[in-house]
DNA sequence: CTGATTTACTACTAAAATAGTAGTATTAAT
DNA sequence: ATTAATACTACTATTTTAGTAGTAAATCAG
């Protein structure tokens, strides 16, 4: 039971995103920088969170990323379920899979954690989430992300 | 983010144990054919837990498999614990496989997540399960567990 | 003792998922 | 036009998963 590279990577793809919320778009080479990963990957990491509405693209020489809302309104729940597609058991999203369904009290239990799971991940904003990177940074001397980076300048 | 198979058929394995604590060691071979699991397959999976004293185990003609106490005292958090080996990030458990675990916000989310996962499992009982399992058998009319078709009556 | 039956252990394997890479097309600013 | 960014599609090496197969060792009945 474990967070796949993907959903990880995407969610520190949009902490960067809510860093840099409100100064225009952002690159992704920048930001795979930063970040250490491979900027192809997290090209295909940021389609489907466009898809979904939480992030907005410009193509073109000066185009990039952007958060569609305020960090405060996307949670960690919403990323990763973009990101995440399997539930944590296939007897939940399509009961046909198991004859046993009626049955089971497992499956129960199953559901039951994912729902705390979800939950959880609900219950954290990006912003939240970069309070904390703050704080740490703070302690750990860092810069400000991008900035810091950045191409251009 | 799913439970693996071997998680989910060792605690299925564990119930039918459950049920019949105090009856004496159960075959092997009439879990798997009741949950319809290759034997093979759950002998395997037994053996972790036997490992981790949840089980005691006997050889030989009218051997068999047992829990080592009382199903109110077994959490289905140590079944998948000892069975799923992974944490969600591996930087929890090995820090030093990721050069950012100091500034990392997203890491204490992980194990934030992490933290509420084993709070959830280690609230349920076997116990507790099986009687969810029993409620849930009496609305749609499944027997008892082992007895119905083992082997030898 | 012997044979049947069970667990214990080890090695191997087919299939699926993961984590990418590579290349091309499209869009937009200079 | 050229440059520099995203968008899209296809492919691939590695790892993990979910088993299978076969042998060894223990235990009980007769």
């Amino acid at each position: 039971m474990k967070i796949s590279a993907r959903a990880r990577y995407g969610v520190r793809l949009m902490m960067v995103l809510a860093r840099n919320y409100g100064k225009g778009p952002i690159y992704l080479k920048d930001i795979a920088k930063e970040e250490e990963i491979s900027e192809k990957y997290l090209g295909q990491i940021v389609i489907p969170l466009r898809g979904a509405g939480l992030v907005l693209s410009s193509r073109g020489s000066h185009g990039g990323y952007m958060l569609a809302r305020e960090p405060s309104e996307i949670s960690l729940r919403q990323i990763v379920d973009i990101l995440e597609g399997d539930c944590l058991v296939r007897c939940i999203k399509d009961p046909s899979t198991c004859s046993r369904v009626t049955t089971c009290a497992s499956r129960d239990i199953w559901m039951l954690l994912g729902g705390k799971i979800s939950e959880t991940l609900g219950s954290v904003s990006l912003a939240e989430l970069n309070n904390i990177d703050h704080e740490k940074a703070e302690i750990h001397g860092r810069g400000s992300a991008v900035k810091r980076v950045k191409s251009k300048a």
